[in-house]
DNA sequence: TTGTAATCGAGACGGTACGTCCTGTCTTAAC
DNA sequence: GTTAAGACAGGACGTACCGTCTCGATTACAA
C-alpha cells in the first residue's frame, strides 16, 4: 500500500508535515484523521451505521480523498486495525511454558473482549464472512503474524529442551485459542482467567505427559 | 412475534365468541415464499447484495408485507434458518461415547462448512457481532438447543455409568466445538475428520484419565 | 350514481335507522359518518392530506365500506357538498332587480370565501381541472342548478315587465359571477360588497339603458 | 429557494456550460431536462399521474437531483411555466383601445384554452387552491406581471388622452378577464371571440360614456 | 520565477435501496 | 348481504449513501 510516508524521511518533511497534498504524495494528516474518524465512529455508532460520508465529515476530509486511497469501508477499518493493534499480542518469555501460555491466553481474551482494537477485530471478522477479499487481508496482515505469536511460547520451550520437538504446535494453538474465540464470537459467554488457565493446562498435560 | 397464526390453533378459535371482525391472519403462502426467497438469494448473491426489495420481488410479495411481519433482513434469515435447521444436529446414540462424539463433531463441521443452512448460520453469526438483538435471538432460538445436543453424548455416558458424573461437560463441549468454529469463522482452514477426531480424543483422554 | 339512499323512502327506514349492515341495505349511519368525516378532515388537514384511510378511521368505518359506495375521494366530497350546500344560494325576491342581484352576488361571494361548503366547492373545482368526470358531476349536480338560481332575478324581472325580454341573461350572469369567481380562484383578492355592487350596477346600467 | 440559477447569470457560466454539477453550481443540463420532462408528462398523462419518479426517469436524472433543487412537484411545474410562458401575453399597441383590448382578450382566452402553457397554468391554479405557498408563487411570479399587461392598453389610452385618467382600470380588467377565467375554470364553456369582444365592448361603453 | 502536476476541500451527479404511506382488492367472521 | 377488521400486491414517496465526476485552490518541485 505504501501508505506509510513517515519513518526515516521525516527530517525532510519536518517543515512540510502539514501539506495538503501535492504531486509528491498524499497528505499524512488526511490519512491519520480518516483512520481516527473511522475508529471513533465504529465505537460510537457501530458498524452498521458507519458510513464513508460520516467518516469524511468527521475527519474533515473530502469523500473523494477517501475513495482515492481506500477501496472500501472495510479497508479503512483494516488499516486502522493494523495501525492500532500492531504491538499488542506478543507473548512474554519467562522460560516457563505454562506461565507464558497462561499470560498470553489471558491477554488474547482481554484483547478480544475489552479493547477498542478488539471491537474493530470482531467487526472485521464478521464482515470477512461475507467478503473473501477482506478475509484474505485479515489472514495475511494479522492472523499469520498472530499465529506466529501464539506459537512462540511452544517454540521457545522446544528450543530450550523443555518440550518434545515433535509436538503439534498448531493443534495446541487451536485447542487453546479456539474455545476463546468461540466464546467471544459465538456463544458470547465471558472468558474468565480460570477458563483460559484450564485450557492451557489441558493442552500441557497432554503434551507434557508424552 | 407469534408468527404462526394458522394451523393447529383453529380449534380453540371455534369457541372464541368474542371476535370483532376478521382474524384470518397472515398468509402462510406469503410467509413461505419470503423465507424461501431469502434463503435462495443469500446463497446466490451473498449477504451484502441481499435486499428486502430483492426478496420481495423473488417471492412475488409486496415489500410492505415483509415489513409487516419482519423487522429486518436479519429476522427473515433467522426465521428461515430456524425453519430449515430445526432437525439437523441431533447426535446419534451408540452407547459408545467416543464414537458418538466423533460422529457428532464431524456432522457439526460438515454443517458449518458445506451446507446451505450453515451458510445462513455463518451470515447470522457475522451480523450478530453488530446486532445484540440478533445475537440474543441466535442464542435463544438456536445455540441453547444446540448446546443441549452437544452435551447429550456426555450426559448419556454419565447415565450409563461410563463417565464420571463430576465431569465438566460444558468445558468439554467448548474444547471440542471451539476449535471447529474457530477454524470456520476465523482462520478459515479446513476442518478435516482427523482434526475433529483428535479434538475428541484429547478431551476423552483427560476425562477418562480422571 | 344512486349514492343517495335517503329521500322519500326514509319512512320505511325509520325502525332500522341504526342497523350496522344487513340484508336490508346499506347503513345510513355509515354513510353519514363518512360524509361528515370527509368534510371535517378536509377543513382540518386540507385536500392533499385527505385520504380514504383517514376518512375510514375518523368515521369508524371499514375502508371497504367506502369503496363499496364511492368510486373515489372526490365522489365522497361531491356527495358531502351536495348534501351541505343544497339549500344555500337561492336568490330572494323583492320585486327589485337591482336589490335582488346585489343581495345574491353578496351571498355567492360569502359562500365562496367564508363558508365550509365554499371550501369544499373550491377543492372540488380545483380537482375538476384534472378530472373530467368530476367536472361533469360538478356541472350536472351543482352548476346547472346554480346557473338557474343566478338567472332567476332576471327572469322574474322579465316576467314582471321590468326587463327587456331580449336581454342576454347568460351573458349578464357571466359578467356578474365571472369576476367574483376570478378573484376567489385566481387572484385571491377579497370580494367586498362594493365590488359586487359595482358589478351589478354595471350590468344593469347596460341592460336598463337598452 | 433561489430555484433559478440560470437566467441573467448565464454569462459568467458561458465557458462552463457543460459541467455536470460541482461545487460551482448545479447542472444546467439536468435542470432543463427536468423541466422539459415535467412539461411533457403533464400534457401526456395529466397532473394526477405525474410523479417525481416519472419525471426523473424521463429526464434521465436521479430522483435526489430533483429533490435537491425543487421542494415539490408543483415547484417544478411552476419553474417550467415561468420559463415557457415568459413571453406570452404582452398586448399589442395600435393606439386603438378597443382593438387592443379585443386582441388581448382573445389571446388570453386562447392561451388558457388551447396552449400547453395554459394547461400548466390551469393545473397550477388548481393546486394553488390547496397550497398557499404555491398560490403566493403564482401571484408574485406570474399574476402580478400579467395584471400589468392587462392594464397596459388602458394606461396607454390614458397617456394618449383617449381615456379618463380617473377610470378604475383594475375594475375594468376584472370585468373583462373575470368572465373568461370563470368560463375556463368553472363552467368549462367555450370562450369564443364574440364573447370576449362583447365583454370588451361592455366595459368600454361604460368608460367611454362617462 | 514560473509552470506543471498531483492532491486537497467541496459538492453535484446518476443510482440503489431504504422504510413509510396510501391505493384499491380481497377474505373472513359477526350480526 | 352489509359490516368492521385487516392482510394483500402494487407503487410513489422522500431520505440516505453509494461511488464517480468536475471544479478551483494549494503546494512543491522542475524548468
Amino acid at each position: 500500500m505504501g501508505a506509510d510516508a513517515g519513518g526515516s524521511t521525516n527530517r525532510s518533511r519536518a517543515t512540510t508535515a502539514k501539506h495538503r497534498g501535492n504531486r509528491h504524495g498524499r497528505s499524512e494528516e488526511a490519512r491519520q484523521s480518516v483512520l481516527e474518524a473511522a475508529d471513533g465512529l465504529l465505537v460510537e455508532v457501530g458498524y452498521t451505521r458507519l458510513t464513508i460520508e460520516g467518516i469524511a465529515e468527521r475527519a474533515g476530509v473530502a469523500k473523494q480523498t477517501i475513495y482515492r486511497w481506500w477501496p472500501s469501508k472495510n479497508d479503512i477499518l483494516m488499516d486502522a486495525f493494523v495501525q492500532d493493534a500492531a504491538e499488542a499480542l506478543v507473548p512474554s518469555d519467562t522460560a516457563d511454558l505454562r506461565r507464558d501460555l497462561r499470560t498470553h491466553a489471558r491477554k488474547v481474551a482481554h484483547f478480544l473482549t475489552a479493547s477498542d482494537a478488539g471491537a474493530v477485530f470482531r467487526a472485521l471478522t464478521a464482515q470477512a464472512q461475507h467478503d473473501p477479499a477482506l478475509a484474505a487481508r485479515l489472514r495475511f496482515e494479522h492472523l499469520g503474524k498472530q499465529r506466529g505469536y501464539d506459537r512462540l511460547p511452544f517454540e521457545r520451550a522446544i528450543a530450550r529442551g523443555a518440550l518434545d520437538p515433535g509436538a503439534d504446535i498448531d493443534l495446541a494453538v487451536d485447542q487453546i485459542m479456539g474455545p476463546v474465540y468461540y466464546r467471544v464470537l459465538v456463544t458470547r459467554q465471558d472468558v474468565p482467567e480460570e477458563f483460559t488457565d484450564t485450557l492451557v493446562d489441558a493442552v500441557l498435560d497432554r503434551l507434557g505427559g508424552a
